[in-house]
DNA sequence: AAGTGGTCTAGACCACCAT
DNA sequence: TGGTGGTCTAGACCACTTA
């Protein structure tokens, strides 16, 4: 005897949708609503079916799909929670260099330069905002074993860091993603990188400590948060001759 | 009233393993002995649940995983299939140089050498075979646009494709792993690459058409069929001034 | 109309973790 | 001991394709 509801279970939602799709939805707008913090558990898996009046096994289809994209991280007996952006997680989806035998090591970060601009045509358009628009010019050097590899070129609107100045962005505890994390509730969740080989000019030749005209891999990086959003440019130049770039499509 | 099959329902297989990973191992192992060839339906979810003895839902959590890794493919109201090489697959997922505006086109393949040879230590131990062994060595140049841009440089134990000669080799209808997998049932179902910058040494520059000095990407890049067995290796050597190696991890 | 995969439910038990 | 995620089942209906 149930009250008028006797339409019955129905695989859509309004637009066409599978249901465990609105839950997902429903969910990734809790995470940027900061309902749920990142290192803390979201409700469990029975409480979220109640919450949203489907069955547990359409939570967990929802679920299984954040996890799948690292949104989400699920721990037996535990729970589920909200992925961080700790050094261990940058160094495995983050950062590419490896040496020639494989390994990867966390690289020691020296600030270089922190400048406010503007965004040029190419940097408006890629991050999808209007061109002129403030921004934040970082660079850093990136020292693997003592010796510098990497020179990083990182673009981010101004807009979405409100108040970060040099100070605060050199005295962060943890990675940068950490800290759009941990201070500005930007989630880092996605990036696409485009490679190319260069040659090193004046200005990387001496920072990275090399003969002129040496072969730099050029990566060109946006860094994309929930639904697709870019909230970051970064262009690396990398010296190879000691390191390679891993890419290690499906089953990493 | 049942036989003495009172042993409730188990998780796990005697190895410890969740049934459905059992389902998957056997669904592998079908697919390796040709079972079902590529591009061929794999029976109905309904009756690999009865060949198996195990319920609906967990063939289909069986089937998710091989679907994951591209190693399926479902298609509503039709069926399950074995993927192929197709030349839309392979440019999809097995091919990364694009234009600088982001679009991939189907390379131009021009056969330049077809070598036997022996496995150096460094190439057997990256394909696992003993030092010494017979291998192939291929040499292609891939045009865009009718330009050269890539020159792959291919080895393959002699032994996975017996009979494989020049003639058969470049009169094959469709892609290289397309050959591998319809002549040989080698199945390549997922790749490894590394990447580096280099200068183009004389051969490519001359091959490439560039002016001396040149900087090149070089992709090093390992085959792998099911259980992880390593089948080919690949070096890549790619002109970047007019296109770019494309990494899009996760939600390709 | 029949067969396929896609979604959703309800319920059971297991493995693991914290207390 | 109680709560969490992990696995498995059985059954229903939907969406899509093919004949």
């Amino acid at each position: 005897m149930e009250t008028a509801t006797e339409t019955r279970l129905r695989a859509d939602t309004p637009d066409g949708q599978p249901l465990y799709k609105g839950v997902r939805l429903r969910l990734t707008q809790s995470l940027m609503a900061g309902e749920w913090r990142p290192g803390q558990a979201i409700p469990s898996e029975t409480r979220l079916a109640e919450r949203f009046g489907v069955s547990l096994g359409t939570v967990r289809k929802a679920i299984d799909e954040l996890v799948a994209e690292k949104i989400l991280v699920r721990q037996q007996g535990r729970g589920t929670f909200v992925a961080t952006h700790t050094a261990d997680r940058t160094l495995f989806y983050f950062f590419h260099i490896a040496g020639r035998d494989g390994r990867k090591e966390t690289p020691q970060i020296e600030l270089l330069a922190f400048i406010r601009g503007r965004a040029d045509a190419d940097e408006a358009a890629r991050l999808e905002i209007a061109r002129g628009e403030r921004v934040l010019r970082i660079r850093n050097l990136l020292r693997l074993a003592g010796d510098p590899v990497v020179i990083d070129d990182i673009v981010i609107p101004a807009q979405l860091v409100p108040g970060l100045d040099e100070e605060s962005f050199g005295s962060r505890e943890g990675t940068i993603y950490g800290l759009y994390q941990a201070r500005y509730g930007i989630n880092v969740i996605r990036i696409s990188e485009r490679l190319s080989a260069t040659l090193a000019d004046p200005d990387s030749t001496r920072l990275l400590a090399l003969p002129a005209a040496t072969p730099l891999l050029r990566i060109a990086r946006v860094a994309y948060t929930y639904h697709d959003r870019p909230v970051e440019l970064r262009q690396s130049l990398v010296d190879t001759s000691a390191h390679e770039y891993v890419s290690d499509l499906v089953k990493q």
